[in-house]
DNA sequence: GTCTATACATGGATAGAC
DNA sequence: GTCTATCCATGTATAGAC
C-alpha cells in the first residue's frame, strides 16, 4: 500500500517542484506549503536540502532499475525497445521534463553524492541499449548503426 | 571587429555563466566580478535580471539565423545538413550545454519575451530541417520516416 | 514530529554621490 | 557610467517550546 507519510509527500511533492522549476527553482517554503507543514518540519526529515534532492533521485532511480528488469529478455528485441520506451515516456505524458533530464541543469549546485547517482542512472541505460544492440547484430546480420555523421569523430 | 564595451562583457559573461549554472543558478554579484564592475553598474545597462537573459538570446537567435542562412541551398542535401550540424556542435566541443537547451529548465521564471523568443528559436530550426526533409523526399522517392515507435500516436 | 521564532547569507533592485 | 550604501524580499538552516 501507498505510504502516506509525511516524509514520502514531502519526496513526491520535491520530485515534481524539480522536474517543474529546477532544483534551484523551488525553495523549503514552496515545498512546506504544498504538503502543508513549516520548513521546519522539513529540516527535521532532509537536514539539509541536498539530502532531499538524493532521497529523490534514490527512489526515481529505484523504480526506473525495476522497470528495466521487469522486461522479459525473451521476447522480441523491438519488443523488449517498445516496453522501454514506455517507461521513459512516462514524463512525456504528464508534459514534464524527467528528473534525470532536469537535474543536470543545475549539476554544479548538486551534492556530489546526486551527481554519482546521476552518472549511475545514465550509465545504467546506456548499458542495457548497448546489450540489446549488441544482441540485433546477429538478427540484422551487421553492426547496428552508430551516429557517424561528419562532427561524430571530430574530437579535439 | 569586436566590441569590448562593458554591455558586451556583460552579455558574454551572463551567456556563459546560464550555460553553465542555468538563469538561477547565477547572481548578479556572479556576473559582476567576471566583467570586473559592481552590480549597480549591470543594473545600470540592464535594470531587470529579465532584460540580461533577453539580449542575450537574442544575439544567440541572431547569430543561429545567420548561420541557417548562410548554408547555401544549392548545395547537396546531406551536405546542408551537415553545415546545419556543424553549427549546432559548437557548444558541445566546449562541452557545454547550448543556450536553447538551458533556459526551457528555468522556463517559469522566464519573462514571457524570453519564451517567445525560445519558441521562435525552435520553430527556426524546426522550419529548416522540416524543408530540408521535404526537399529529399523526391530524391528519396518517398516519404521521409517519422518516429513512430508503438509510443508516438499514443497520447491521450 | 511539528511548531514559532529567529539567525544569517544571498539576491535583485534603487538612490544618490562622483 | 560606475561607484557606495542601503533596502527589502527570499532562502537555507537552527534553537527551543510543545
Amino acid at each position: 500500500m501507498k505510504d502516506h507519510s509525511v516524509r514520502e509527500e514531502l519526496v513526491q511533492h520535491a520530485s515534481r517542484l524539480i522536474r517543474r522549476r529546477g532544483y534551484n527553482g523551488f525553495s523549503y517554503r514552496d515545498l512546506g506549503d504544498l504538503v502543508g507543514v513549516k520548513t521546519s518540519s522539513i529540516h527535521y526529515h532532509f537536514p539539509a536540502k541536498g539530502d532531499l534532492v538524493f532521497e529523490v533521485m534514490r527512489q526515481y532511480s529505484e523504480m526506473s532499475s525495476l522497470q528495466l528488469n521487469a522486461i522479459n529478455a525473451d521476447l522480441p528485441l523491438v519488443e523488449q525497445a517498445n516496453q522501454h520506451m514506455h517507461s521513459l515516456r512516462y514524463d512525456i505524458t504528464l508534459n514534464e521534463i524527467c528528473l534525470a533530464g532536469m537535474l543536470p541543469a543545475d549539476v554544479l549546485d548538486l551534492p556530489d553524492a546526486v551527481r554519482l547517482q546521476l552518472r549511475a542512472y545514465f550509465e545504467m541505460h546506456e548499458q542495457w541499449l548497448d546489450a540489446l544492440l549488441q544482441r540485433a547484430v546477429p538478427e540484422r546480420g551487421q553492426a547496428y548503426p552508430v551516429p557517424t555523421l561528419a562532427f561524430a569523430k571530430e574530437t579535439e
